[in-house]
DNA sequence: CTCGCACACTGGTCTGACCACCAGGCAAGC
DNA sequence: GCTTGCCTGGTGGTCAGACCAGTGTGCGAG
């Protein structure tokens, strides 16, 4: 018969460390806000070295799973509401300064999220579009200044998303904002100084 | 006068190893594809351990701006064309498992995401629906299969975005598949199977 | 021209040590 | 009583040095 053969697959320990904490702290085994164990004590129980589980816990913070408050304070597991903003911003941040993601494309994304808010804040009793009213009267107010412009209309943004209750809009709003910020900020400075500044 | 004083930071040399090398990627100092110093050139030219350049790069794969092709190979920069999907998903994966966002508010954002995705892609000369519109066909067809049917759906979904030539939205649309998918996965299994698989 | 071995890398892992920092306990002082 | 100050144990941060297992390369033997 022809034997059945599958990869091989060699995984870094630190991986599996990772791994595991990862699924702990997702499936709840390990409570939000709580302590992680220490390192050494993790050391012990998965049976590594501390180096292993220091280049594990690392990637849990960088993916936001985990936080300190304090440099030389222990990690804690992320809150579930915490967690929200950071590693999804940041990504969406990366994206756009790598080039793979026009910046057109994010401003229609933008349109596109708080059309949808819109929609959903119209359809919940008592909420108040009263913020997202203000920052409109800002805008009409501010006359030439672009940046006071841009700042009130960043505002307005996410007052209309905080306004839909739906989180998950709220957040990638939040996730845009960031870079279509930064980078309204490169173009206005490109404007006012016509002689871009060349290391 | 009262002195002006400022909070202390102290920030861990891995992570300042990681801020460097961050930079030097999004900054195209890196070039994407290209590999990584070694480690231990790293080590040299930091002026750190290679433990702690190490972290460094743990926190770095972990947002996906480096990665390894195989195991023990040299890490690469990430390709801006290849970043897209892989972080930001696993953000809204974690954030979903955390509970953090409901699985409506998701759905909601799918339907924003691909309305705008039809206004972008009729906005578009040459631009073809067909793809979408034979799920649309799968979908009429497969009667009571509810799992065909919802792989048909998300194959709609991701024909649609794909046809509006928006990154932004194609990216939020991927990224949003996988969380999506699971909760009903679990839906699916939670209705035909009455008894929990309590551990 | 090819085969195969040695060598020079790479990342992965471990050990064991030292430091700064922080919190708690506890005793000496007011 | 209360404060002050020290000591101590535990935490993360960092280091140097070592070994291993893979991998690619080049050079010499066949």
């Amino acid at each position: 018969m022809t034997m059945e053969y599958t990869q091989v697959v060699r995984r870094p320990a630190y991986e599996q460390v990772a791994e595991q904490l990862r699924e702990a702290i997702l499936s709840g085994a390990l409570v939000g806000g709580s302590e992680l164990p220490s390192e050494r004590e993790l050391t012990d129980r998965f049976g590594v070295a501390r180096t292993t589980v220091r280049e594990a816990l690392r990637a849990l913070q960088a993916q936001g799973l985990a936080v300190a408050e304090r440099p030389t304070s222990p990690l804690r597991v992320v809150h579930a509401q915490d967690m929200s903003v950071g590693p999804a911003r940041d990504a969406f941040v990366h994206l756009l300064r790598l080039g793979a993601v026009p910046l057109s494309d994010l401003v229609e994304l933008r349109c596109a999220l708080e059309g949808a808010a819109v929609g959903a804040a119209a359809g919940r009793r008592g909420v108040s579009l009263d913020a997202a009213r203000a920052e409109v009267d800002v805008m009409r107010g501010v006359g030439d200044d672009l940046r006071a412009f841009e700042q009130a209309d960043v505002r307005f943004h996410l007052a209309l998303v905080a306004a839909s209750g739906n989180e998950a809009l709220h957040l990638v709003m939040l996730a845009v904002r960031d870079p279509v910020g930064a980078h309204l900020h490169a173009s206005l400075r490109a404007l006012e100084d016509p002689v871009p500044t060349l290391k």
